[in-house]
DNA sequence: TTTTATTGACCGACGCGTCGGTATTAATAT
DNA sequence: ATATTAATACCGACGCGTCGGTCAATAAAA
């Protein structure tokens, strides 16, 4: 008259974990479910008493990444008050953590990518919403972009469009990093970034 | 004892300008054999004629846009001598290229980029060389920076470095672009794009 | 008639999700 | 203590739909 007590929790928490492992080996799109199991030492069976289907261990798995990034990014912008300063941290943080820590994460991020384009159009269940990571991180960087301008730190450029330019150069190195990883100079990347990016904004 | 004369490079060619509207609506990863082969009106069975795989069509369908693109940007720099001029040439039109034609080209191209990502590591037979594409483009963007330093227009920046940022940039407006089309709007781009990437390199 | 082009019915591999059955645990009775 | 029992966790063989690629039959041109 008592059940097995499993902290379901913590191993939904165990198999997101291992899916991002195995995401990151074989991408996301060639990823079967029973390589998912195999690799959280569990039967297939079991992971339908966790998740719905695949979309569900997808989206999880992608919401967990990205809560960790955005994390981060809070952190940094508490800690630093100088709009200058912010922009700056947040540029050789994201360069830092995609190049070092994280090439697994970077391919896999890729691959969340990939899915959230193609899902665009149908009216599928947005379980990914690219669109509204994008927006939020948007929101951030132009607004360190506006206090710099009305602390009369920063030129007159368009906030949004330059939010846009930012997150996108970041985006666009994350693509060559992954293709290309020996091309791409860390160190001297966030010199150039400092000397474009940054530089041309203050007055 | 003569056989039916088809001109084959021209129905190759029908063939993959039907797959590459197929893969704009349907997005790459989704699209059937059957579809590609209705929208060329022809069967199913001939496309195996004119190509060995859907691979192959992918990668065909790939070349065409490619080569397509390069054509324009090798047309831009004969038209321009000064540096700052042809970087800014080419910011501006690859950014009208995209907004202009983002519903079609981007997207696919998108799935052009998921799936080169996803085939780097295993040793597949590397139809879709992303890596040598960006390889070519970061050649072209270091050489105008390089001019213009041996010009002493410029100031002293990694020409290598640069050309990756500015080639993240745009792939990464791309991406923005397929994403949230509203939020970008390219006419302040253009000009963000001169307030930050090319006033700062001059001196 | 011969040669080539075309076709779509068919095949088989593949992988998601299900389902019937088994294992494990903890409360309870003895 | 220990047997009993009930609720839950776990499992992997299998069903079924999907889709890339093949091939035997057919059409058309010369």
């Amino acid at each position: 008259m008592a059940p097995k007590i499993v902290d379901r929790q913590a191993k939904r928490e165990r198999i997101v974990g291992a899916a991002i492992t195995v995401f990151a080996q074989k991408g996301v799109a060639n990823t079967k479910m029973i390589d998912i199991a195999k690799e959280a030492g569990i039967g297939k069976g079991t992971l339908y008493e966790y998740f719905r289907n695949k979309e569900d261990i997808f989206a999880s798995a992608y919401d967990t990444m990205n809560r960790d990034m955005e994390q981060k990014i809070a952190a940094i912008l508490s800690e630093q008050t100088h709009p200058a300063r912010q922009l700056q941290m947040i540029f050789e943080y994201s360069l830092d953590y995609f190049s070092r820590e994280a090439v697994e994460f970077s391919s896999v991020m890729m691959d969340f990518w990939a899915e959230g384009i193609r899902r665009k159009s149908p009216e599928m269940m947005g379980v990914i919403n690219l669109k509204e990571i994008y927006d939020r991180y948007r929101v951030i960087i132009a607004g360190i972009v506006r206090k710099g301008q009305e602390q009369g730190l920063f030129i007159d450029v368009d906030a949004v469009s330059y939010a846009s330019l930012a997150i996108g150069a970041l985006d666009g190195l994350l693509l060559q990093l992954v293709m290309s990883p020996e091309l791409i100079d860390i160190t001297r990347m966030k010199t150039t970034f400092k000397q474009t990016m940054i530089q041309c904004l203050e007055k």
